[in-house]
RNA sequence: GGUCCCGUGGUGUAGUGGUCUAACACGCCUCCCUGUCAAGGAGGAGAUCGUCAGUUCAAAUCUGAUCGGGAUCGCCA
């Protein structure tokens, strides 16, 4: 080994001890005759000073180092000299007295400096991430997501798990997210696709009998990205057979509680996570994936609005829309600039338009609210009975601005859901350190294409239908429920699961349903159905989000900065210059003509 | 595919029609310095302001296009 000790290592107790240390000079500070280095390895900082007393020609050699270069250092642990300790560094009691120097490796100048507080562009940071991922920040998110995944392999292990990995080159299946596709060198014409997730090898691995299988999987889907979707993403994939919707539940819940506290014991957590219906999210909170960190639930006031003289009111109520709000406590004194940009906000989410009643802190309650204390677009439309009624439903004070969306259901949902998070963040009500871990279950298993004319999946179509709705499956599919769940946390969905159908007449009748022909399916799904034919036992499972997990574990709100070689948003690889051409003897020995687009 | 924000020495920013021969901080280079820790002091180098076109007597600054980064809608079973 080029070191015995680890720069973060050293302590008062260690003085006296001769030790040799090896890692990258953080800083250099050159007093002349005296050279003090910050000493940079994963552990930490030292601080080596060089003395020419003790170490003549290491201190000769030190007025020459320079940022990033990798010396390997000998010298005696001493306590430093009283009042020269460095209480911001845990070694800072001590110091490496040096008497030998040696550079391994010298460095160009760094592109940009290596400490936690510098906001370099992406493209540069991802163009240098292997300098990037110096930053003791970058070094400790990689570490939290090792401790996330070591965790899971631990627990699952003790639980019987067995991890069983599965081919990266499968099959391409058409619906759902695009295909990344790798083309057939030995079958001409032919394309293997990279899985978007190993759902039905996990499905076969229980007719198998492997009974409980997990993997940390890679997931491929070429689709436009985001902060929180990157081409590749990992996932924890499981299933269980034997089991029913609580079971897998367990597993996950207890699981999560563990990764959490273990590697964030100063957050909040629920000792168990609650449980919400689809129906009463979107109830509530009008999204599948509420962040339950804050309250501003939202009310439906169609009857009362819609009682009023104000035409967009009554003309959303009678085309069968709905009018619903939420109260954004102590906002009643917004002005005009602040009514705008909610408006506005309102509008790139999809509204026509936003309501809003404000109430001025001086009314002395609800009941005795004066012209004078409302402010409102549609104040000449609605009277101070409505007003008050209104207020009083959707449970508003003095002080208070309500925010109100009139449209068709799902739209009111989406706007009022986004708005509502955007409230949460300008008034700062969302906790970073608290994870708000939730199950949202009872999912609908069809979902209305308005485009396509037809039901598609709400998840995947490999969900349990509820037994008590098979009978209506063809004749009102919208109203099936499935065995289908999510996990949510601060309001991103964290991760999806379901009893799996393990019939093949029942998985026929789904395919069909959403439109597949005889020849898709078998073509698709051949090998599923043909393996439920086989002795296949009911199972569930769940497919839960790494990057996210640690993303929030980390207080990242983009996946990008707990992936170690992330893309950028357009799907570029800055530093290895991905994707690029290949040679065309390449091209002829896949059989691909390349045909570019048309500018 | 749409919308919005950003692009100025190595890094981060300021400058929004002439005063820009482009400012500041950090970094870099040289010298001085034995207790610093974001060391200090003195001096120095480094940018045709993403690219292209246009408007103008005059463009970092205005307009258009384009490229790159980011946010977001569509998309993501």
């Amino acid at each position: 080994m080029y070191k015995d000790t680890n720069c973060g290592e050293p302590r008062e107790a260690t003085v006296g001890s001769q030790v040799t240390v090896a890692g990258w000079v953080h800083r250099r500070r050159d007093h002349g005759n005296l050279i003090f280095i910050d000493l940079r390895d994963r552990s930490g900082l030292l601080q080596v000073v060089f003395n020419p007393e003790y170490g003549e020609k290491a201190h000769d050699l030190a007025g020459s180092l320079r940022s990033e270069w990798v010396v390997q250092i000998t010298g005696k642990v001493v306590s430093r000299l009283p009042g020269a300790e460095n209480p911001d560094l845990p070694t800072g009691m001590v110091e490496l007295s040096a008497t030998d120097l040696v550079v391994l490796n010298r460095s160009l100048t760094p592109p940009f400096e290596i400490v936690d507080d510098s906001e370099v562009d992406a493209n540069t940071r991802l163009k240098y991430r292997f300098i990037d991922l110096r930053r003791p920040r970058m070094q400790e998110i990689l570490k939290l997501r090792h401790k996330v995944t070591h965790i899971m392999w631990d627990y699952l292990t003790e639980k019987e798990f067995t991890q069983v990995e599965t081919p990266i080159l499968i099959k391409s299946t058409p619906e759902g997210a695009r295909d990344y596709v790798v083309p057939s060198r030995v079958h001409p014409g032919d394309f293997y696709a990279l899985p978007q997730s190993p759902q039905q090898l996990k499905q076969l691995l229980m007719v198998s009998g492997v009974e409980r299988y997990f993997q940390i999987a890679r997931c491929f889907r070429d689709e436009d990205l985001r902060a929180d979707r990157q081409p590749e993403h990992t996932q924890l994939d499981f299933e269980m057979s034997f089991v029913h919707q609580d079971d897998v539940m367990a597993v996950v819940e207890e699981l999560y509680m563990k990764i959490a506290n273990e590697t964030r014991p100063d957050a909040k957590i629920p000792a168990t996570f609650p449980r919400l219906t689809y129906a009463e999210a979107m109830e509530r909170f009008g999204s599948d994936k509420p962040d339950l960190r804050f309250g501003m639930e939202l009310t439906t006031i169609t009857e009362t609005a819609a009682s009023s003289d104000a035409r967009v009111f009554q003309a959303v109520a009678s085309s069968g829309g709905s009018i619903r709000g939420f109260v954004a406590t102590g906002c009643g004194n917004y002005g005009r600039r602040q009514t705008d940009n909610l408006t506005e906000f309102a509008k790139s989410s999809g509204a026509q338009g936003l309501v809003f009643i404000a109430l001025d802190e001086s009314a002395p309650s609800i009941d005795a609210l004066e012209e004078d204390h409302i402010k409102s677009p549609l104040k000449k439309f609605l009277s101070l009975d409505v007003i008050k009624k209104i207020a009083t439903e959707m449970g508003a004070e003095p002080g208070d601005l309500m925010l109100i969306v009139a449209g068709t259901e799902k739209l009111a949902n989406t706007v009022l859901s986004n708005l509502r998070g955007e409230m949460a963040k300008r008034l700062d009500l969302a906790d970073p350190n608290e994870f708000s871990f939730v199950w949202v279950y009872d999912f609908p298993l069809f979902e209305w294409e308005e485009e396509l004319n037809k039901f598609e999946p709400a998840h995947h179509v490999f969900s349990s239908p509820k037994a008590e709705h098979m009978d209506y499956l063809e004749s009102d599919p919208g109203k099936v429920i499935g065995t289908l769940w999510d996990l949510v946390c601060n309001g991103s969905e964290m991760g999806s699961g379901s009893i799996r159908i393990h019939d093949k007449d029942l998985q026929t009748r789904l395919f069909n349903i959403i439109g597949y022909t005889e020849d898709q399916i078998n073509d698709r799904f051949g090998q599923l159905l043909t393996a439920f034919t086989y002795g296949a036992p009911p199972h569930g499972g769940m497919g839960l989000g790494l990057d996210r997990l640690v993303a929030i574990l980390a207080g990242e709100s983009a996946i990008r900065e707990v992936i170690a070689f992330p893309k950028t948003q357009s799907a570029y690889d800055p530093l290895f210059e991905a994707p690029s051409p290949i040679e065309d003897q390449q091209l002829e020995e896949l059989h691909v003509r390349i045909v570019m687009p048309k500018t």
